[in-house]
DNA sequence: GACTTTAATCGTAATATTGCGATGAATTAA
DNA sequence: TTAATTCATCGCAATATTACGATTAAAGTC
């Protein structure tokens, strides 16, 4: 069947999931190291630093602009990307609060 | 062609964005989330919990397990499931540089 | 030994993802 | 106006993912 069974779940599993998804992808990835570290760039900027095509990046950035987590405006004929700071800031608290979960105390009688 | 180009990237971006991917579902969010809760389980457990398939969380388990992010014991007919702490730590650490690496303060001039 | 419980695996169908060449639309430069 | 730059989108091929019924294998129960 292919899809996904979202109805089963609740929102903030969906959420994070969706955005676990979309850091799955190790383009993605740095795509998103990079806006981190040069803070904003456009399209051709990561199709000379990554080495993939100007479609595939296109591509990438429309997943990640779609998932909230980076931002785009328009200047001139450029497109210039962005983290996008309340998405950012909402995905680091869910991933906190999952990985926080872990209490190494009482996983004593573990598997 | 459908196929990701890993070699284009560093061990780190593949090996976050690997762990990314696998808790890219929303049933594998469930899965580690009920783990985190009650520390162990077995396969019928998690069906009754998220009520997919049998198979259908056997193979989510199985994609957890190849990413390390949860490991399994034998216990008679039983297959105990539990997270597996040292990838657990490892994870968090990976995510937590990710996201922690954003500036509020240089991000000033962003689009 | 026959039966139950448990879960991995197989096979299959539907759908999604990845990657890129080609095309098109929009702005800037000459 | 013509040409160059920039990037989104289309269309396609290869591959991966999701879900589940059916089957199989292993261990425990009667």
């Amino acid at each position: 069947m292919g899809i996904t069974k979202a109805n089963l779940f609740t929102e903030e599993q969906n959420h994070i999931s969706s955005i676990a998804k979309v850091l799955g992808h190790p383009a993605r990835i740095a795509i998103v190291e990079h806006l981190l570290s040069v803070n904003q760039c456009i399209n051709s900027d990561l199709v000379n630093e990554l080495g993939l095509a100007q479609a595939t990046i296109s591509q990438h950035l429309k997943e990640l602009k779609s998932a909230n987590i980076i931002q785009g405006t328009i200047e001139g004929t450029s497109m210039y990307y962005c983290i996008n700071p309340k998405e950012w800031g909402l995905s680091h608290g869910l991933f906190n609060n999952l990985f926080n979960q872990y209490q190494h105390t009482t996983a004593g009688d573990c598997c």
